[in-house]
DNA sequence: GACAGGTGTGCAACCAAGTTGCATCATGTG
DNA sequence: CACATGATGCAACTTGGTTGCACACCTGTC
């Protein structure tokens, strides 16, 4: 998938979402859409500068305003960077071998994101299960 | 709680995990163990030079050892610092009011760290399940 | 067409959290 | 005592991210 496949709904959601479609937000939620994992906003910088030029606080900046506008989820792996990814319902695998991170559907964990959100008394607004362990490949080499 | 009522323990604690009970050691695993709350490293440092003098770097050196040992958890709440805490089987809620971060025991979220830990076919080697919202105190007042 | 106001972007400087390299000190062992 | 080992302090550095400010561009009004 290249940017260019993801681009018209990128375009698209931002025109829905009320933010002015500019070529820079256009390709800056096309790289984390056609990305195949969760991206650091470092990868998704380098991903946009092969085809366009822009600053690196723009990138930042772009993220910042997609997440706000929940067109990204924001979320951290312990790592110093962020990591942000689209879609909804899942969790994250971060494997401490090769550092990849990988998306993982929250009904294949049998993990009930909404019944833990409700469990207590409290405004839950946002879960985030984080799991940490080896990659398949990782275990291999390890073990 | 003070540092004192924990020191007893947080020696005993590292003898048995074969570290050398320095002072330091067991000043900053003590500052974890009766913080009510998980703590910043730097909230750590802060807590310990009450009483007594050492260096930021070795309150890092310190808690990577203990979380490495198992003595204390350490997470990420999404926020540049990371957090540090004692216990199991809890996980995080995060008020984005007020900033402050508090451990629910898993049971009280009716969540299953283990099963999910097993649901993949993955090797995983630890959980952490991260809740964000609004305190009862923040919620009154954003309310 | 001139001009005001708002928004998006670039650039340089900055900041906070954490890390590294190296000197020093304490402790133990032959 | 000589030497090795581990803990600590200190300064410098790295990384990821943020801020302040200038400028470009668009839109609406006169």
């Amino acid at each position: 998938m290249t940017l260019h496949d993801t681009a018209g709904a990128a375009r698209e959601f931002l025109e829905q979402t009320g933010l002015e479609p500019t070529l820079n937000r256009i390709l800056v939620l096309s790289a984390v859409v056609a990305g195949q994992r969760p991206m650091t906003a470092a990868e998704v910088h380098a991903e946009v500068l092969r085809e366009h030029r822009l600053n690196r606080v723009t990138v930042y900046r772009i993220l910042d305003l997609l997440a706000e506008k929940g067109a990204v989820n924001r979320f951290s792996t312990g790592e110093r960077a962020q990591h942000y990814c689209v879609g909804r319902n899942h969790s994250h695998f971060h494997c401490t071998g090769c550092g990849r991170v990988q998306c993982i559907a929250n009904e294949e964990l049998h993990f009930d994101e909404i019944a833990v959100a409700n469990a207590l008394n409290l405004d839950v607004s946002h879960v985030d299960l984080h799991l940490e362990g080896l990659c398949p490949a990782c275990a291999r080499t390890a073990g």
